[in-house]
DNA sequence: AATAATTTTGTAAGCGCTTACATTGAGCAG
DNA sequence: CTGCTCAATGTAAGCGCTTACAAAATTATT
């Protein structure tokens, strides 16, 4: 592996100006870098990364923390920030806190040892405080999808209650009256939030809110499964179905079908997030939107603009709406 | 941000000593590690990656080239590589190659001037002969899921001639005779070792394979539903479909109920890959599972193995046996 | 106690770059 | 032709570590 050393050998030339050509932030007179970069071809030259991030203090990498490498939620994230990035020459460096709070702290821990230049993390375990701590450190932060107080200026989220809302507006607009509510796990503040809109909207049609309507589950596909078995015994009155997030939909329409209800003639089904794959379920998924790909985008140009000095060119905003997906799960009574 | 110099002089001892109780493969008695740790614990230090690697010429950290950041094909890929690597404390970066030589030349640049200590591709549009010459020079690298010749002993390949054959004789098995076919693009291997399988099953069967019944997509889903239209028009007897992959199958699903057609009652549709979305699919897909997981471990031990001197707890194999996964949409005829 | 063997620790030379500062040399006004 | 300016290039220090080798301290051997 060629050194920028041989390289300035062969173009009979000192380290440094190989070193401005590669970089081009200093002038170098056309005779010379021709002369550099016959040389670097010839030799097949390759920076070594490592050496300039040593010295220059710049790796131009942004770290990026999501919960797990699989699913299409993080899918579309990690597609989306890659992309932004790669288009300005910087790379993302992936990993994978799978919601545990030593795991994530382990994650942040390597990223930073590996020098990123900015950190974009979707951390669900980790406390805020120690995102406070973070923010508060040498390394520029944002957060994915997590509100946390005195942070506005990092965080990217999703008005979770809103979107909630919704969803169960959505429901009560078209017709129902008793719905039943998969939700999330409520220590997730998202969870919470949603269910909070929820019981808005309920509230605004001045529908009561009853407890036996709810299942709390943790967003997995087989609390679906576990959420509708539970209402049909607890609530079996209710028409329609909203679920925290379309994995539990989708699980709870496999329960629906197998007890024998048509989708959405007998009930109706309202998912949340509109993941690539609620339009492979059939009927496909009536959901609403969750702005990943934007945040995701949003959380690119912040990290751009304030650490590499590219301008965004959109204006960088920290609150997402969601939206209604209408599809095919619900009906009208 | 402490650095090493500040922690030897906090410990009252040289930059080597640290060094080696951060690294713990030089004796250092029990007095002076304690010492070390306690000016660690008390800095707050954490190493410098970046240094450490250009210092020692090793990085424990693997590239990881996919083409695409989501799908559930390569995100139980990522997270299956992650898991094995991180178990054994080594770390991979994540970079994607869009199916695009260039992007994907670029991204394993990308990942050699990172200095991983070693590259697992799954790399589709660069050329044998580049992917010889990697494996000759001086980085340890795997292939996933593609052969080349001359590079057996880095290649993890899953027998897409076997699964070929085993989609099509499941549908033969289940009484079908007209059996239409929707390919991938033909000029990648693996596509054409499927539909070679697939005419053995038929040849073995004393099925003549006809042209008609075959329609060549792209893997992607909009290719599954052409490729049903195509069928239903050049191919009108056939009563199963065999898919290339799952998301064509999807895909075909979709037109065939919009055609009206009950699944599997009037059409059996067998896919390939056993993606994860395959169980949301409504009916569930039967399709022939290709053991991504199994593959990526694979590939994650044999690094561990060659390059860290990491025992691998199972062992090395490189053809993979595709199987049929029934669920629910081949019928019987 | 003296010496040898061994363990523990320190010294210093890099790893391959960037960059502040110094030097060189060309161009130009006077 | 001299002196000055400014663009082009070179010199060398240093980024934070690892590690070969040397030195010192400890333990074992006689």
């Amino acid at each position: 592996m060629a050194t920028i050393y041989q390289v300035s050998e062969a173009a009979g030339v000192s380290l440094a100006t190989v070193s401005r050509v590669m970089n081009g932030n200093a002038r170098v007179s056309e005779r010379t870098r021709k002369k550099v970069e016959d040389a670097m071809a010839s030799l097949g030259y390759q920076p070594n990364a490592i050496a300039q991030s040593l010295a220059s203090n710049r790796t131009n990498s942004v770290g990026l923390l999501v919960s797990e490498l699989h699913g299409s939620y993080f899918g579309d994230l990690m597609s989306t920030v890659e992309q932004v990035l790669k288009q300005h020459g910087k790379h993302v460096i992936i990993t994978a806190g799978h919601v545990d709070e030593k795991r994530e702290h382990e994650a942040i821990e390597f990223l930073k040892s590996r020098r990123c230049d900015a950190l974009i993390l979707h951390a669900e375990a980790v406390s805020d405080e120690y995102l406070k701590q973070l923010v508060d450190g040498n390394i520029p932060v944002v957060v994915i999808n997590r509100k946390v107080d005195d942070l506005n200026d990092n965080c990217f989220v999703v008005d979770n209650e809103q979107g909630g809302y919704l969803a169960t507006q959505a429901a009560i607009n078209a017709g129902h009256k008793n719905i039943g509510y998969i939700s999330g796990p409520l220590f997730k503040k998202d969870a919470s939030d949603r269910l909070s809109g929820h019981k808005r909207a309920l509230e605004e049609a001045g529908i009561k809110f009853e407890e036996t309507s709810m299942f709390e589950g943790d967003f997995h596909e087989s609390a679906g499964q576990e959420g509708m078995l539970h209402l049909q015994k607890h609530y079996p009155k209710f028409t329609a179905l909203v679920c925290a997030n379309d994995e539990m939909a989708s699980g709870a329409m496999t329960a629906a079908r197998e007890a024998g209800f048509d989708i959405p003639e007998q009930l109706s089904i309202v998912g949340f997030d509109n993941v690539l794959f609620s339009r492979y379920l059939y009927p496909k998924l009536t959901t609403i939107n969750n702005p990943i790909h934007a945040m995701g985008e949003m959380a690119a140009y912040w990290v751009l603009q304030h650490v590499y000095n590219i301008k965004s060119p959109i204006p960088i905003e920290h609150l997402f709406v969601p939206e209604v997906i209408n599809r095919d799960t619900l009906g009208n009574l």
